[in-house]
DNA sequence: CTCCGTGCAAATGGTTTGCATCTTA
DNA sequence: TAAGATGCAAACCATTTGCACGGAG
């Protein structure tokens, strides 16, 4: 979900958040990455513009994020928590050996998951679809 | 998924693993549980019977169970480990409040979530569905 | 008799917490 | 100038590892 640091910075304003350099360059590049990346990722890509940067601070606005519903957080086995930019109703495709995540999304599925949760008696706040598969470069 | 012992044991054999009275008392615990007990829980439970037991052992035994894919992991943000018996294609429903989990299972399930795994270009080995909730005794 | 499983203790590593210092509004 | 954000270090805690002993095959 990208958008303007205007916007963002109306979002947080709105809720209430301060607005620091800090924030706006990790919203910036979380919000903006097709990557999944773990804590550790977004502190060793923001620290090149911020060097005095601590991971605390990423774990702090990750927070603020999930709050913000603008991320989804997916701990896997044996690995780091990663954060997902895509909020929207997707697919998460998972490879086993690398644990590399690929995004998978079309109207279709939307159509059919809705049809899922039709039959749960319970109101969704959130949903995560993982499919665990061996990609194409694990299986060379 | 339950099972008598002379099954249970049969399957460690043919799989090259040994048979001790830790690894049936877990197996039988965690095979039959309804819940989606943490190491912790299972490990508070076998105590009773083999007071000696240490996580160590519950840690190894459900590698074990994983790889003869007899149990599932759920990492859930901010909790423990979980894991669940139930290894057939279901909705895990999950109280975003007190972490207890409901599976959801049901033919039309599988059937749409067999239309939406087609969709995907890539060889399924498992799939994990979680919806979100906030469950009845946590909105009171 | 040999290998594997077990239990103990220590190590690991991602995440959280406490606190003093700085920034935003 | 007051509330909140940051950075550092230490704490936390679920899980893993190393190793000596004991039991299964």
């Amino acid at each position: 979900m990208t958008m303007t640091d205007d916007q963002l910075i109306s979002i947080l304003r709105d809720s209430g958040y301060k607005v620091t350099p800090q924030r706006l360059a990790i919203c910036n590049y979380v919000l903006s990455s097709k990557e999944h990346p773990t804590a550790e990722h977004i502190h060793s890509e923001i620290v090149k513009k911020h060097p005095a940067i601590s991971l605390n601070t990423i774990y702090q606005t990750m927070d603020m994020l999930k709050k913000l519903n603008l991320v989804h957080e997916l701990s896997l086995e044996s690995d780091a928590s990663r954060f997902d930019p895509n909020t929207s109703i997707h697919v998460n495709v998972i490879c086993q050996k690398c644990n590399k995540i690929r995004d998978f999304e079309s109207e279709n599925i939307k159509k059919l998951w809705s049809q899922i949760v039709r039959e749960i008696d319970s109101k969704p706040i959130g949903q995560r679809l993982d499919v665990y598969v061996v990609c194409d470069d694990c299986t060379k």
